[in-house]
DNA sequence: AAAATAATAACGAACGTCCGTTTTTTTTTA
DNA sequence: TAAAAAAAAACGGACGTTCGTTATTATTTT
């Protein structure tokens, strides 16, 4: 019943990671320097090597607490829908609204591949894998009919459906924007549900 | 590169661009160094400031003269197809030819978000929006019924669906790729088509 | 409970290296 | 031989990292 105390040490650790993923998220990571990580965590430089052994330990930490599928994953899990329509499109627009509240997750993964070639992504999904499967169950757990999709095939289409949302929004200035409409995010749903074609 | 540019000069030029790019789409901006540019071009240090005023002005450079829409814009204008459904497929199909020589290309667009912040890109899209308006003819210029949708946010959900498809694959591991069978691209088509409902 | 000891946390200066850029000199080209 | 291109050398500054040291807590011994 009581709660495990928190040493000093964690505390400041994870100061580090919340002000390196800031730098991160808004100059990359070799656009940010270790002093810039000290000064936002209300260290000296030196501090910051009592915790890390370095500036990619702090990146593989940040990458691994913070990335998306520690968002994701529970919102898919825990969606409820009578028909898999319904299952799918819940648990869209719940993601969404998980994922506006921290709209700038996508980019860990941008960072990772553009900086890293992707090298950490390998141990990522060794470790996330084991909660991948459940999520076949899921999506399928509801009526009607679904395509026949490879189990894997179908949740890397609904993944890829939802970076294609916001990655396109990300790319597209402001003025064009504009342009689209509101509920451009419905459009998209009913474009991954439905298709193109009328 | 302030004088007239002779033969040779644009040669240099080129190559100075050429090498960036690789570096860039392996390292990153910041990961890569003004020398290695300069060594893998073949020149010295002050002689790729003969040509380039600084590093961002390659990048810039490099971004406008690369970026994905010079391969994908004329590959959409050139599609042909009788029905609405066959000219999109034809245009996917062509499109995954074209990028498959140079898969890389979205990396661009990455580096330019994760690095930069998208700071480039409304000067990139005052640019190409002149030759964006012709698509909505193209697409809709076939035989057969399209959903309703918003032709900006066509353009823009078909762009989507082929960044969901290198995305998903970019971040996929080797061993979860495999997984996946062959032929994903035409599931993926197929989804974006007609949907993942039966 | 007090003293001694060990472990942790943070500091500030310094290291050598590499960075982007500039200036100066040499070579090539027309 | 004058202009353009490339090489060579140098600049100050920022980088990631290491170091020796000092406060601050925690643990053990009296």
């Amino acid at each position: 019943m009581h709660e495990e105390l928190t040493r000093k040490g964690e505390q400041t650790q994870s100061r580090i990671m919340e002000a390196a993923y800031v730098l991160f998220m808004s100059q990359g990571y070799h656009g940010t320097s270790m002093r810039q990580i000290a000064q936002r965590a209300g260290l000296t430089l030196g501090g910051v090597y009592a915790h890390f052994a370095s500036k990619e330990e702090i990146w593989k930490a940040v990458l691994f607490e913070r990335h998306p599928y520690h968002t994701i994953l529970p919102v898919l899990r825990a969606t409820e829908g009578k028909t898999v329509e319904t299952l799918l499109r819940n648990a869209a627009r719940r993601l969404v609204g998980e994922l506006e509240k921290r709209s700038d997750l996508l980019h860990l993964m941008f960072i990772e591949i553009v900086e890293f070639n992707g090298m950490h992504l390998p141990a990522l999904y060794e470790q996330i894998a084991p909660e991948l499967t459940p999520l076949f169950d899921v999506i399928q757990a509801g009526e009607g009919r679904l395509r026949a999709i490879p189990p894997l095939l179908l949740v890397r289409s609904f993944l890829g459906f939802f970076f294609s949302y916001y990655i396109t929004e990300a790319m597209m200035p402001p003025s064009l924007r504009s342009l689209m409409g509101e509920d451009a995010l419905e459009v998209f749903i009913d474009i991954y549900l439905h298709g193109v074609m009328a």
